[in-house]
DNA sequence: TGCGCCCGATTTACCGGTAACGTAGGAAAA
DNA sequence: TTTTCCTACGTTACCGGTAAATCGGGCGCA
């Protein structure tokens, strides 16, 4: 009998009649690649691949026979194999949001979206719900991918991340937050300034008596650094912060209606708990709060006001436009996405963008 | 003198100095791969690899010290590597939706993101603007990256198209819109079955003479559908459509507030234009709508029914809660992640998953 | 004592591109 | 006529994983 080399001899005598091409992994699909145009095409697969890239170094007839093929075999590209077999870097972009379900951070992704995809680039999102853990979780698995760059949102980061992005070759943008010393650049602006700003308009309008409602508690560190703003420049004024509502909750239309109501209720003796004038965590919840403030039947801004922040447009056709601030969102979506690809196309690019916001004086602060 | 053969030599004495390891591309990024854990570890690369999937077929200490060495080494996978040379289907999923900054496309993404990253799977996302040339753009450059499963938004789609998803493995999950022969599974409702509903309510509640309002005229199939719906229902009763404006806009508050204006506006003479209630192409649209009623002083619904579509969450909370039909867009997003992982995994999925809207009575219609 | 078997681990052969380098042949320059 | 250069290609050697096949040794069992 044959001795235990057997199968290999049979392997191999097999092979003499089956051709190796396409031998192994035979269930894979059935996807034309380079090799087959380049068989069609009577040329090596190198010149396919010059003239699929657009380059140089083949004759016009030979330009005309490939590209002809390649359409004619239905020829996919695959960027898994060219990303990954060269230093090209990859066309993959990942962004990292808050929250899907905001409508301001949806205008910040279509603002990076417009700007990447008109260059060819792919964007891979994740959401983090406020949570810098759940941020690091998705940046280790999206730098598997070896993206091209990230975008992240707000400035603060685990160690973790902050280790795992240092390792990481490309370019790094925090968005939304602004930070002085970025992992690598940043564009935004200051959200404690937001507060700041909204202080000291309210106190010329001769607010004196000023409540907060917020939402994410601890979660959201920006909406907490508008309150941090806002609280400080009411407290140098010598007119604290007279109550606060923060509920553990997202912040939307119904947590503002809520919000308020508990606020108010909270000293009932008092009418409107002695308050003239409230700051919401965002123009979601500030409508929510109008809403209610009608159904007591407050006169907005006359008994009560209210301001806003984030320039949602259904805060400017309410009935009565609301105060707040206006966020460029779009515009740090693009600016962030043409920081990131000029990072990678070697160009200067600027750390540290600033893209000022504004305040919406609006009829009901 | 030496011939042109020369610096070949040179090459090869140099390489005898300089061992192999990491001698071409040196700029690569200098990450931690398996083999240097291998080495490391004093294992093969392939026991590495099975103890960082968590297979079998390695003693535990030999688990133990590659663990503590990946760890400390830093070792980051390259999912890119993995996903290439292997069937091993990739864990990227792309997801087409119209428009970005929709709010209910964002409840969707917000679904599927969740579904789909607690599974561990990362989200390619990219927006068509309406139209299905650029849907079979994007179509186009994200095979390209051999994404496991596609999520696309509507049953319209481009011969390419669905010529380059019939050549796809993967599955492709056809949401928003309910098709009865999906491409491959479909998770949504009827477009068309919405205008129809909303117009037997409004018939019922006593509304005779009905107008339309709404955007993006052509471009949304899916907003026409409810539209035809609408008005082949108040048509089958006698009671025809009287007017309609549709804006070359996006479907925004701004929209709706002078989308109902232009309409009144048309027949001048006529108070409102003759209509006892107006259907707007969504909520958003149908809140502007009612702003601009309300600035005109006209009782709603006593003297103008509105109604709008979509359920954005706003529009429960307005001092009138408006009429409209309630999509459950977290749902779909769910059903339809979970529908592409079924699929993923062998399991027996759902072809067509009907998702039901609800009628929202409202106090507007 | 010899045999088969299982366990733990290694070896080999790819996946489909691209960078770097080599080269034949004709045209231009010397 | 010889040398040089350029054009249009072809060759080779990877990239970092994974599937499949192989392998050595200890153990149970006849």
């Amino acid at each position: 009998m044959i001795p235990e080399s057997a199968p290999v001899k049979q392997k191999v005598i097999d092979n003499i009649f089956h051709p190796p091409a396409r031998k192994h992994r035979p269930d894979r699909a059935m996807k034309a690649n380079l090799e087959d145009i380049a068989r069609a095409a009577g040329v090596s697969k190198m010149t396919v691949s010059r003239v699929l890239r657009g380059g140089s170094g083949f004759s016009s007839q030979t330009r005309d026979k490939v590209m002809k093929l390649a359409a004619s075999m239905g020829y996919v590209p695959n960027r898994l194999a060219a990303a990954f077999g060269s230093d090209q870097a990859s066309t993959l972009v990942g962004m990292c949001v808050p929250r899907l379900t905001s409508g301001l951070f949806g205008q910040v992704l279509d603002g990076v979206d417009r700007a990447l995809s008109r260059l060819g680039y792919q964007l891979m999102i994740g959401a983090n719900n406020h949570s810098a853990d759940e941020e690091e979780a998705w940046v280790r698995q999206v730098i598997a991918w070896r993206p091209a760059g990230l975008i992240l949102s707000g400035r603060t980061h685990t160690p973790g991340t902050v280790d795992l992005l240092r390792g990481a070759t490309g370019p790094v943008v925090e968005i939304w937050d602004l930070t002085t010393s970025p992992i690598d650049m940043s564009v935004g602006f200051s959200h404690f300034d937001c507060g700041v700003e909204m202080g000291q308009f309210l106190l010329r309008r001769g607010r004196r008596r000023a409540g907060y409602v917020g939402a994410l508690a601890r979660a959201d560190v920006m909406g907490a650094a508008r309150l941090e703003g806002f609280e400080a420049t009411l407290a140098r004024a010598g007119q604290p912060l007279i109550a606060r509502e923060v509920l553990h909750d997202t912040p939307s239309f119904y947590a503002g209606y809520y919000g308020l109501e508990t606020l108010l209720a909270r000293q009932a003796g008092q009418d409107k708990a002695g308050l003239d004038v409230v700051y919401f965590h965002n123009d979601e919840m500030a409508i929510g709060g109008l809403a209610y403030a009608q159904t007591r039947g407050f006169r907005v801004p006359e008994d009560l006001g209210i301001a806003g922040w984030g320039g949602m447009e259904a805060a400017s056709i309410l009935p009565r436009r609301l105060t707040t601030t206006v966020v460029p969102t779009t515009a740090i979506g693009k600016a962030a996405a043409e920081a990131l690809v000029a990072r990678l196309k070697g160009e200067p690019g600027q750390d540290v963008t600033v893209v000022p916001t504004r305040l919406e004086p609006g009829e009901t602060g």
